[in-house]
This record gives structure tokens, sequence and C-alpha cells, in this order.
DNA sequence: TTCCAGGCGTATC
DNA sequence: GATACGCATGGA
């Protein structure tokens, strides 16, 4: 990877991403468009604002050890995008997915923040899930740690205007403080049993279970069923993935999941 | 007004 | 285990 210290910017050369295609596709909330090719947000409570320009990415006002430590991972830039592309494109829909978002990449968040924000997200709409997460952070300055949210009621949560996902989010909350779940522990578990121990808290089914994982988990093996998802694989794939999908299925889903929501 | 939104819990068979 | 239905809220 290619990057240079400039004032106290970091400007990254790096192929396979587009910021547009990656912060605002529903898999991240709290990152605003503040220019035409600049957002602004949060990897928990760490700010970034972040454009593209010519031939780089500005990081802007980025010490060299946060750039390193969290934007590096956050942004998954170590990983070889155009490879698994490459891959990808041995079959057909997947081939036209990857060119037309072809900037996407997962978004390694904290396991914490992902798993909230994804109780949120059922049955709901972006916009509003960004809302309610927004409110939260107004309501704890900053993103809280589950810790800041010990003894939460729903009624505690009233103003975040959550619906049905507030009792939900106090369900979560009271599993991670009594430290019957231990998110860093769990994630060292094999897929299947850390789905089964997320869908003990109330409001975690499959769905928000695999996105905790993907995204929060960097489980790349684990495809959310949304009723978009349900729709690609109804229509390309009946029989499931190919088998040289499935070590990357997590972000083959993510190329489809664009892909059908507003490419097609 | 009705419908829908990156689902899930519950009741019922 | 499969299938219906309700659920808070707000925008279209």
């Amino acid at each position: 990877m290619e990057y240079i210290k400039q004032g106290g910017d970091i400007l990254l050369k790096t192929p396979d991403l587009d910021l547009d295609e990656t912060l605002d596709c529903g898999q991240a909330f709290r990152w605003e468009r503040t220019g035409g090719k600049e957002y602004h947000g949060f990897m928990l409570n760490t700010p970034l604002t972040v454009s593209a320009e010519k031939d780089f990415f500005r990081f802007c006002e980025t010490d060299e050890d946060t750039f390193v430590n969290v934007w590096i991972p956050y942004f998954d830039l170590e990983t070889d995008y155009s490879e698994i592309k490459r891959i990808l494109s041995e079959d057909s829909a997947l081939s036209k997915a990857c060119a037309y978002a072809g900037g996407i990449r997962i978004l390694r968040q904290d396991s914490w923040e992902a798993l909230c924000s994804f109780i949120i997200s059922q049955n709901n709409n972006i916009p509003r899930i960004k809302g309610i997460i927004g409110r939260l952070c107004e309501m704890y300055g900053g993103f809280p740690d589950f810790k800041d949210m010990n003894g939460i009621s729903p009624d505690d949560l009233a103003p975040l205007r959550a619906g049905f996902r507030a009792k939900y989010i106090a369900d979560c909350v009271r599993k991670l403080n009594g430290g019957e779940i231990i998110l860093e522990d769990i994630r060292n578990l094999p897929t299947e049993e850390i789905r089964k121990i997320l869908m003990t808290i109330k409001g975690v089914g499959p769905k928000v279970a695999d996105c905790a994982m993907l995204y929060g988990m960097y489980r790349i093996d684990c495809v959310p069923m949304d009723v978009w998802m349900k729709r690609v694989m109804e229509q390309f794939y009946p029989n499931g993935f190919p088998e040289f999908v499935l070590p990357y299925a997590g972000i083959a889903q993510q190329y489809l999941f664009h892909y059908m929501r507003t490419g097609t």
C-alpha cells in the first residue's frame, strides 16, 4: 500500500475503493457526504474526513498511528479486492455486479457498533436507521460503549424513537454487561456457534447475526439474507452460490446487494 | 389513506 | 419446520 504524509493529512493511493459505493451502501450508518467527493464519519468515536482526489484519497488531519491502526483495517486496505473480483467474475451475474460497483469494500467495524446498528436496521429504512443511531450518539455524546448503557430500559431509549427495537437494544446491552455474551471472546469461535450465541439476544435473528459477523467480526463467509439477497438468490442462484464463491460469499453478497438495489 | 422499510417474536398447524 | 401476523415510526 502506498501512502505519504502531507501536512496533517495522509494521501493514499489504492485501487478498488469508491467512497460512495463503500460508505453509502447500507453497511455503516454514520458517514455523511460533506462535499462532492468528501465524507465525514466515525469508527466508534474516532472521527475522519476523507475525500477522493484525482489520483489518491485524502485522509484529513490523521496521524500515521491512527491511519495504520484504525483506518487501514477499517477500510480493509490490506485485502486484494482486484484478486477477489477476478475470482468472483468467473460467474456471470457476479461479473456484472463487480463491474457495476467494483469500488465496494467491506468495512471492518467494531463488533458492538455493528451488532447494535443492525438490530436497529430490522424492518427499517436507511435514513431512519441513521436517524435513530444519530439520536443515540446525541444522547451519549458519541457512540456509547455498551458499558455506558448499563442498566438501560426500553423507556430510557424512548428519545431514539426506535419503536419496538428499543427493547431489543436493551436486551443486547443487558447480555453484554452481564457477561452472558463477550463479543471479544465469541468472535474467535466457528461461525455457526457465534450465530447461535448472537441469536439468543432478543431481536437478533439470522440476518442481524450475519450482519454483525460480516461487518463486525469480518466473517466474509457470512451472507446476510435480507429481502434483496433473497431476490438475488432466487433469480441467479436457485441452488446456492458456486463452490468457488463461498470463501468470499460475504463480499459477493455486498456487490450483488448493491447491484440489485440500485443497478437493475 | 395505505404501503413499505437490509426482520424478528409469537402463535398455530 | 413452515407459514401467517403484528410490530413503532416515518416517508412516499
